[in-house]
DNA sequence: CTAATACTTGCATGATTGCGCATATGTATT
DNA sequence: AATACATATGCGCAATCATGCAAGTATTAG
């Protein structure tokens, strides 16, 4: 922890760094969201057809989804035979999800360490 | 239409009470996340002329993005006089983003023991 | 009172996105 | 070899969304 003052663009770069756009961007659809809960729920990996079943919409999208949420690296995919398999990257997801409210609450800190120090007002 | 895997739906209703749509909608704009990291970064609660100076979009642009993200909890709105401060609801979203790693794990530990009694991780 | 400031919202438009279908690629089966 | 299967992707269409402008609301100043 620095005592010194924090200028707003350290913190605009901490948060920045765990808020990539594409992150957000993977998890802003309600399919996506669903499959993503799914997954985690599942004990074993699901293939594209398992997972098409509970969601309502046809394999192709779901396949789609699931390369959205795989280049935002939310799931992992592996092949096995003609089929692949996707699971949850649970262990960088959660990361993400801690480490950005770790720097949100972190930059908050300092912000109001720095507005009042001593209050003058 | 959700065809049923042999998963406890407790998994499936921690998840979603802690994916909402509405939550992960109002971060899919990098324009929003821009506001909510300068949020974060600000000592004090911002107006919304001043946080339009920081995205590059007009004012009437900020004021519906913060809108979107105050009736999504992100952020808190209070008046003083003509202005209105917009401040991170900071606690509730790191909160929010714990609870979510909690679920997560919590599932897929459960399900990793319901695949595996014994754990070969 | 009028005028100015700060913000919100209705509207039109351009851009993005999700969707199903058809097709292509790769794999397994016969 | 051919055929069936699982997935990925190009295409077109419809729906959603973000943006700027203009008009409206609310508060303050004169």
């Amino acid at each position: 922890m620095t005592t010194r003052l924090d200028l707003p663009d350290a913190c605009l770069d901490k948060i920045g760094a765990q808020m990539q756009p594409e992150f957000f961007q993977a998890l802003c659809d309600p399919v996506r969201i669903a499959l993503v809960a799914h997954l985690a729920a599942s004990a074993r990996p699901l293939t594209v057809t398992e997972a098409s079943e509970c969601c309502g919409i046809h394999f192709s999208g779901v396949s789609r989804h699931l390369g959205i949420l795989r280049r935002a690296g939310v799931v992992r995919a592996s092949k096995r035979g003609r089929e692949v398999l996707y699971q949850l990257e649970v262990d960088s997801f959660a990361a993400s999800l801690r480490g950005l409210a770790d720097a949100l609450e972190s930059c908050w800190a300092s912000g109001k360490a720095a507005a009042s120090p001593h209050v003058a007002d």
